[in-house]
DNA sequence: GATGAATGAGGTTTCATTCAT
DNA sequence: CATGAATGAAACCTCATTCAT
């Protein structure tokens, strides 16, 4: 019976749902408008709070990104990755295929990337990650350590090749799924669907066995 | 007899040299220090022109970038992956091998998509891109048709599979150039060297027969 | 019988306490951080207290102010004025000596300059000022009737001139004082020491017979 | 015929001519409101020109207030006092009373001592006051030169002790008329002129032979 | 009575862009 | 044509003060 579950106070309450909506908000607006173009007053505007408050929760506007990109989602889809790794059924490609497809799907990797490379260079933004990192520390971990375990097991059974190390394949795998972000003319003109990507890269850990 | 190649007078070519000198310069302090902490001023200090000059060759700050990264790179890389496909030696996988490391180390990926990122939703930069869209248009013809054919020839050869459509082979090869640009803590941790991962998708495109 | 000589209750002695404690902590920050960058969330965390419980004590951060630099310390420098005054040894000279290190080195008068010039012209300091005015006149009167009085006995005892208006001599040994206060890159180049500038004064106001 | 003297182009003239007036008008502004009433906004609508336009000639507010302080009045006043020591007519004693009632006149002194005391503390002023310190270093060596002359000579010829320090006298000096700038209830009760305490200080300065 | 969270109002500063020269 | 100075507009952020609990 940890006083965490003690019944918050209606004032704390309050503030905890506020929170909630503004990170949800600010997400929202950031994903919708970009990093540049999203103004705190505008943020504040939709929230409904003055402008000022959100600065009782975090230090910058940089800060505030981090936690919308970042501890938003990331707890929820490693949630989901650890849910289809559990699955009785379905050997390790099949499950990586519906990891694939629900990590592209669910866009937190496009978002990711976009903060990283608009926060680059940015020392504010640098010690904002910092701040913030060890608050997600435990879904780095959990991610990382499932996506491996689920390539060794896939070794294990013999369906994937032993010969490139786990390492190579899992980041691979998370590079697959940033590239599909972004559009660019560069590569839209070509029809190939995500799936047709994944194929290559499934093919390229399979065992190749007759 | 077209004038296009009269003599240039003193003041034109000053005038283009200049504009190259402009692109230049641009394009490194736009990698040097991020899109938003690149001001007009100090483009214009370091080229040692007027802030106003840059506004008779771009109409804003947004078609600058688009130019800087676009043009000042793309014709010297595609000229570059038409010389490696143009090479009598190595197969297709060879070349393939030889173009991944040459784009990755040339960085015009990571700047390509870092300004795709940063420019993404903002409508002024949407019409600087089509403004110069044109202007670039050969360079990316050129260079898909020089990917395309480099691996219809491994599939004739034998080298590759024909199961995967060209199509997919070439978006997968930029998306695996385009994924080594960005640093982040999810997968910094993973040792994987960019051969491994490049491994990784060799196999996937290769056929496999005994 | 007052009741103001009443045992006070818990409750109002734990807030006498407190507002003590407050006053002593607002004049520490203020003199350590200046008006500006002192703000009334830090008085309060330093306290202990919450921040809206300032404005239980003070109308505004001026008041506040004027309450922590004139009431503070006004008290307690009055009454080792007296005190070296009241002394049976040393004439005239001797004591105001006394009273200037005392007074220079208790920093009292270097803080309420800085306070008077801060706050000219800000209106609702001024009515701070006067707010607060009526709680230190009894050590105001004291503290100018003691050095009056000083004086006036070193004219009797014809160690001070008489033909310099008391009121001159006081006015000038507090204007002396004063000036300790803050370092001019105009003046810090005289390396004169404060004794020094203290023997012109005493000097000025001697009799100078053969 | 240095080209200092050349005729400024119509812009640069203009330019020049509103540096003045900002600085005029700043120093106004500052004095009348006081530091920390005073808006960047506020001086640039007086003067009639954009905000961003004081940017271009002072990097920060502080920056504004020291020169608006120092360099509008330094070099006048300082020219003044040359002038008045340079006279045939007069010896030490008279040339001082009249420098005295000048300089409590002109206000320069309390302005100066206001500015520093606000801007004690405070980081980026202290950067501003010495970016602009070298401006005024003519004008602060001249002042010091002339004034320690101006007491020498008075010594020279017998009028002031010798046994008093230069220096100390010096600094004394300046003190008095430092002391002159801020009303205080403390002393505003003593009816003492300016003058009053003047003779206060020469006769601590005079010789008093027989 | 005490509080901490909320905020309105405003401040300084930046910078892409324009325009008179 | 090239320019540097001017600037409008807006951004981020701060903080004295208030008010519901």
């Amino acid at each position: 019976m940890g006083n965490e579950n003690a019944p918050l106070s209606l004032r704390e309450k309050q503030r905890k749902e506020r929170l909630e909506l503004l990170l949800q908000v600010a997400e929202e607006v950031f994903v919708e408008k970009g990093y540049l173009d999203t103004s705190m007053d505008e943020i504040a505007a939709r929230v409904g709070i003055g402008t000022a408050t959100i600065y009782s929760h975090f230090a910058s506007k940089e800060e505030l990104m981090v936690a919308a990109i970042l501890e938003q989602n990331f707890q929820k889809n490693t949630q989901r990755v650890v849910e289809i790794c559990s699955d009785a059924e379905g050997n390790a490609t099949n499950k990586l295929t519906r990891i694939f497809h629900f990590l592209v799907s669910s866009d937190f990797f496009r978002r990711r990337v976009e903060m990283l490379y608009i926060l680059r260079g940015n020392a504010e933004a640098q010690r904002a990650l910092l701040a913030r990192q060890e608050k997600i520390t435990t879904s780095v971990e959990t991610f990382s350590q499932t996506l491996t375990a689920l390539i060794e097991q896939g070794k294990a059974t013999g369906e994937l090749q032993t010969s490139t190390p786990t390492s190579a394949m899992v980041k691979a795998f998370i590079g697959l799924i940033r590239t599909q972000g972004i559009t660019d003319t560069l590569i839209s003109k070509y029809s190939a669907s995500n799936d047709e990507i994944l194929q290559v890269y499934l093919h390229g850990i399979a065992t190749h066995e007759q």
